[in-house]
DNA sequence: TTTTAAATGCGAATTATTTGCAAATAATTT
DNA sequence: AAATTATTTGCAAATAATTCGCATTTAAAA
């Protein structure tokens, strides 16, 4: 359980209890190493936790920097390892091919936003989110005209 | 009646038949200049135009890039007209309070972006929200601690 | 004016997420 | 190691968000 305690001591710093759900859950993000919902995240638990626990399990580590939220445009919500290299995604909108964008270059233009922010005391995450579409889906498109 | 042929000429050039329940929403949006849901428009409508078509349209609209979605972080999409200056959000996660960005200097990560993707033959658009706490949320955290 | 493809309205279906509450349990204290 | 306590869970039901099928209407083209 060496690598297990790694995720109990996140949980706990995080201010949770690690129970058995939350360590699958963190587990399952390990391995899939891609943006998940709820629902993946439902069907990928060996012995399925409710629902309600999966949903209130990732709004909370979303709220504590544990995950990252990401929005591909599925009308869901989606989420990913936090602590991954920081990376964005260029995500197909015909057929949700994601890539990974490194290097946004954010860091320093979001000190300069808060800086010059005349109502906000922090900033917790940023958003960057590339939508386009793929060379095989341009191709379709093509076809279909 | 002349405000109104331009949007008749946007539809148009969009690949749409100007109606009025299109023109009208498109109103909506020139009125609001900020991030609307799907409800909030369809409450500003006046003779409330069906939920269905409402999502149909704020749906294509984007597609053809006259609206642009903004994911506000508040489980149901927002959408704004496309044309106003570039601009992006900082929003509070406590209380959902909006700033403007402006200068995302996207411009070019996005071309570089394109340039050096293996799949990717189109970048239609971007998502660049920042989410934060604004001063006054932060004062009441601090209060409840 | 007729035609026709596109758009609408309606209701119902689906999907996504949250809630209230009683029971279970991780961490803490004894 | 047992007792305590504040969290967390599971369940079922509620609510919210979005989509669908299909009959009818309508904007634009012919």
């Amino acid at each position: 359980m060496t690598k297990n305690d790694a995720d109990r001591q996140l949980l706990r710093k995080s201010g949770y209890k690690a129970t058995p759900s939350r360590l699958a859950i963190l587990g399952i993000f390990k391995k899939a190493r891609k943006p998940l919902s709820a629902q993946e995240v439902i069907d990928a638990l060996p012995r399925s936790a409710d629902q309600a626990t999966v949903y209130r399990t990732l709004k909370s580590l979303n709220g504590k920097g544990v995950l990252k939220q990401i929005d591909l445009r599925h009308n869901h919500a989606h989420y990913e390892l936090a602590d991954l290299a920081e990376h964005h995604h260029l995500i197909c909108l015909a057929c949700g091919k994601i890539e990974i964008v490194h290097h946004c270059g954010m860091e320093e233009t979001q000190a300069r936003i808060l800086r010059s922010s005349k109502h906000f005391a922090e900033i917790r995450q940023h958003a960057l989110e590339f939508y386009g579409v793929c060379k095989s889906c341009a191709l379709k498109e093509k076809k279909n005209n």
